[in-house]
DNA sequence: AGTCAAGTGGACGGGGGTCTCCACTTGTCA
DNA sequence: TGACAAGTGGAGACCCCCGTCCACTTGACT
């Protein structure tokens, strides 16, 4: 690959991330092309579809959510690794406007062994958290995807509004109390942008 | 106005209904004037724009939540009252796909009398529930914001998981426990589904 | 320096969306 | 029953998207 492809590819790549980060997956790729300051055909050269461009831009991401599970794990505190691993997953996802849907997107066909992984390595979790007394008995390892999908439904808000969701949840999760972070004003034209799409 | 005019009209809002209902805000135009048996010009006449269709659509659903409102404030029990508020609209939200979304887009601009009434009918709830030492001190009702939000995310899965998210999150909302709704599989391509706009 | 494949950009095809235009039909009222 | 305005349907204008094609440019290697 020559060298000024390579260092082009790249900035595709970053612009993508931020792109969708910003505006969600339903950004044009004219706009990737134009920002990153190339033509859309070496888009397409690079990367044959749009589904393609999204799950390359989000791989380290989906890496990063397998190291939180890993790391939750490695934790000798089972509380503590429940709720580390919902609370960074749920700031992921609420600082970036694309990653959910790139999640979902991605979920189906490919990323299936990490997610397979990641599964199992939630589930042993729930299962120490509950053993330790600390997490209702009838939380089901199910409830993560109903999380993900709630706090998806946030796209777009202050991540301020992301924490104090997942701290209520964690609440009702939890057997005992903990304060809040405060509450957040959510101006409703937030939602009224486009929602995200591949 | 004539009287098969008329029906035309009727027919095409009810089919309006059904499709928002069913399939979200961005059912095409051109598939509610063929399921209604009319030509895309008379949509286009009754309703000069397609988000005015949208608005008086949901008419009755925004009259619905008002009403919803008025009777909890009825409510002798204030966290009755404020319970029902919430599982009530949620009910709503997660049973009609567009709801959520004309809810948002209507808010703005159109139905801000209602709107108005609605909030402070809603923020006396939850002063009253305060008062009476049932729900937490530290709730806002911005954090009505927040679960709708919340529960649209959940647009497309099955009624029963809004459900337990809302059962989760009153759980949290109030002192004291009480037994969830069982865990729903939710499987993830339900979010593969275009999503909401006007 | 010369060569040439790899790289590039912009025009374009195809599809799907909202909304308009216009010739035709039909309900209604004298 | 006849006249006419109100009502109607379908073609198509316009826009935005993804992905392709092709003539041109440029880096790298001899």
């Amino acid at each position: 690959m020559r060298a000024d492809a390579r260092e082009n590819r790249a900035r595709v790549l970053t612009v993508a991330r931020e792109l969708f980060a910003e505006r969600g997956l339903d950004v044009p790729m004219a706009a990737i092309a134009r920002r990153a300051g190339v033509g859309v055909a070496t888009l397409y050269r690079r990367f044959p579809t749009k589904e393609s461009l999204v799950m390359e831009a989000f791989t380290e991401q989906f890496a990063h959510c397998q190291a939180v599970v890993d790391e939750a794990l490695a934790d000798p505190d089972p509380w503590r690794g429940f709720r580390t691993v919902i609370e960074k997953v749920c700031l992921l996802q609420a600082s970036d406007r694309g990653f959910t849907a790139a999640f979902v997107a991605g979920f189906p066909d490919l990323h299936s062994e990490l997610r397979e992984r990641s599964w199992h390595g939630f589930a042993a979790l729930v299962q120490r958290a509950k053993d330790s007394g600390q997490l209702r008995a009838d939380f089901s390892p199910h409830d993560l995807t109903l999380v993900l999908m709630a706090n998806g439904g946030l796209a777009g808000a202050p991540v301020a509004a992301s924490q104090r969701l997942v701290a209520y949840l964690l609440e009702a999760f939890r057997t005992g109390t903990d304060e809040l972070p405060p509450p957040v004003p959510l101006s409703l034209d937030l939602v009224l942008r486009q929602p995200d799409r591949v």
